[in-house]
DNA sequence: GGACTAAGTTAGTACTCAATAACTTCCGCG
DNA sequence: CGCGGAAGTTATTGAGTACTAACTTAGTCC
């Protein structure tokens, strides 16, 4: 295999692996043996595993900019915003993007190179963006957009039971996603 | 000092180091330092480092159920609902609480423990049922509610600028709040 | 076929960290 | 005084962990 096609596979290890420990909870050793390659090696395909990290962040936001992107494809204004609330919940169903987001908002604050905060921050902002480039939404719709995405985010990190009654303002599709999410066997 | 005054102290200690790094990131020896005793002792206090991080998340809950309680003392409905909102703005000044609940949320789902995902599970939805049952708002208020709040958090751990787009729709109070968060010395 | 290179390994190092054991200090009380 | 207990310490251990150095294997090109 390539450099460049191990170093894809070493991303997607990483991926799923800080999503679910967290930068400080995960090992090179886990990441390595979830790509099923050597732990040293890792070192000869990134230099070390800050860098590991930026990249899962990196996919992570480049998946989510993608998912929207493609959402509001053709579309503009009120349909847009909806298309793209869609997508997002099909998109967290990859439990592993969901988990990840949610290890970033910790990871900005404490992460010891400012340049990856940095980075975090510029990236989500660009998130913003892309949500009030496509559809024009009024300040308050985008709150109210993002608001609701990250409360979905939080119910489904903290694992609240789609029964519970915390769940109840949201529609029939959120429910949907969210059974979902908890199907995925771990 | 008395074991339960130190215990009082190991714990806000606990709330400090434990925001700031998350469960994995802090080291026991770095709660020890900020309380001014020796790293052994604590394990005199506390059977294990994750019985200091239950009681970090314990306090963290506690606060936070408190100013919701106190804020919508003598009210109901939607008056009572604008307290708890203008209160938590005021409790999230201090960053560690905030950052702490943060933590929450990841920690959660990557808890070697299922009893400690249970207990922050259970909590949490008390804070909704708190909310709920002062305010007796409706499902779509509650997640409006919830949902704000969320993005507020995410916003401040992620460390967007107050003059930043995201903030635009939020009102002045709020941006006030998030001032001073950043205006604090870490 | 032999040299060069890219992909990958094993062995090891220096360090950190949670937890234990055993010792010390000091206060109150008879 | 002396003694018991509570509040603390120092020393240590054993298990991880990020990262380095040096070696190996296999395909490719002349």
């Amino acid at each position: 295999m390539s450099a460049e096609e191990r170093r894809e596979s070493v991303i997607r290890a990483a991926v799923v692996e800080f999503a679910r420990t967290g930068y400080h909870g995960t090992s090179t050793e886990a990441i390595a043996r979830r790509v099923g390659v050597s732990q040293p090696y890792l070192f000869r395909l990134f230099p070390g595993k800050q860098a590991l990290f930026r990249a899962a962040a990196e996919r992570c936001f480049d998946r989510t900019a993608e998912t929207f992107e493609a959402a509001a494809a053709g579309m503009s204004g009120a349909d847009a915003l909806e298309a793209m609330g869609e997508a997002y919940s099909l998109l967290i169903r990859d439990r592993d993007v969901l988990m990840l987001q949610m290890q970033l908002y910790t990871a900005a604050a404490s992460a010891e190179d400012p340049e990856l905060a940095d980075f975090i921050r510029r990236r989500w902002t660009g998130l913003w963006d892309i949500v009030r480039g496509r559809t024009g939404a009024s300040d308050e719709e985008l709150t109210g957009f993002f608001g609701h995405g990250m409360l979905i985010n939080t119910l489904l990190a903290l694992g609240i039971p789609v029964e519970d009654r915390c769940w109840n303002g949201f529609d029939g599709a959120c429910k949907v996603a969210a059974a979902e999410v908890y199907a995925q066997q771990r």
